[in-house]
DNA sequence: AAATAACTGAACATAGTGTTCAGTATCTGT
DNA sequence: ACAGATACTGAACACTATGTTCAGTTATTT
């Protein structure tokens, strides 16, 4: 890939994330990201069809690190099997990584594309994992439902981070009944 | 309140949520509107500031519906007292009610402000009713899960909508931890 | 029947969008 | 190091939607 196109989509991004922090993501103009990142204005729409399509981009980067399959790139280590409580604290880790500019699109309605993206992939995960009690609720729901709490869990991660990966794979864990998810 | 009012108010009101279905929010322009609506252009300023304003205005009246306190007006009767199974039963009540509004508005982006709006309301509920498991888990962070937990139910009932409000209730509170909503 | 208030609809200024293109700068492979 | 390919520039343009204004019309209230 050539230089000068990553050069621009940095800075593209770059102001980007900036700009979702300062004004919010419905109030930036395609005329402040080009200002921002000094790029031409037809630079950027030969990077991105329009302003959604940034903002897809940026979550779908980042979800490609955090649902990275944790091979020997993961930053922490786990030797041995895996199991969901393995896999979600993987996941944190790696969301702790991007942590600035998961806050800055969470920061406006942009966070509802990014949590939206989250739900997906963990209602994915979730479908490979989840077990749901004998007493017959659907398994639907649980998935559902369980995509709908961890998502929430980091949301409210990323305003307290005063606590470890393991502690909130523990909190979610531990606030669902047990046999749920094994 | 003068009749007409009333009378533009539900035109706006009625094209809106119909052109929800038929383009999804963000393709709606306000001449859209104002065409199905068949009222002057000028009227919707008189109404609404903005679409936005529109779609907050439509979400609080199903709120206001949706959470009221459940006195005699009730479809569904509670005597005697009310734990958190009751209260949420109650909700699902009224929520079942305004079921083709919410599909409608569910149906698109617009629904990540319907959602925001009910994880609020939920928050609130749970504050005046979650009681932490012992283990450490902070309040903080079980409200915030729970109300995830329960909006994403309703929203997957909102599509599998051959379940009882007694059921879904049953189904968020059977999935938690047994001790955190007593 | 008169006074009041709401709606109409066309006109207008404004702001952002997405495209185009000739010119310039920068890269890549050999 | 050079030639050819590729990416960026920036100004111009047509277009779409916004939000406001106002004189004229219609409905409501008392």
């Amino acid at each position: 890939m050539d230089r000068r196109q990553i050069k621009t989509r940095k800075a593209i991004i770059g102001a980007f994330t900036e700009l979702l922090e300062e004004k919010g993501y419905s109030a930036i103009t395609i005329q402040d990201i080009v200002d921002r990142a000094d790029i031409g204005r037809s630079s950027f729409y030969s990077h991105f069809d329009a302003k959604d399509d940034l903002l897809n981009g940026l979550c779908e980067g980042i979800f490609d690190h955090v649902f990275s399959g944790g091979g020997k790139e993961a930053t922490h280590d786990f030797s041995g099997s895996r199991d969901l409580g393995d896999e979600l604290t993987h996941i944190l880790y790696h969301i702790r990584e991007k942590k600035d500019s998961i806050r800055s699109i969470l920061s406006s309605e942009s966070g509802d594309v990014f949590m939206k993206y989250f739900r997906l992939h963990l209602k994915d995960l979730f479908s490979r994992n989840a077990v749901s009690v004998p007493e017959g609720i659907p398994e639907d729901y649980v998935i559902s439902a369980g995509a709908g709490s961890f998502s929430e869990a980091v949301r409210w991660w990323i305003d307290n981070d005063n606590y470890s990966p393991e502690e909130i794979a523990g909190f979610f864990l531990e606030s669902i009944r047990p046999g749920i998810f094994t």
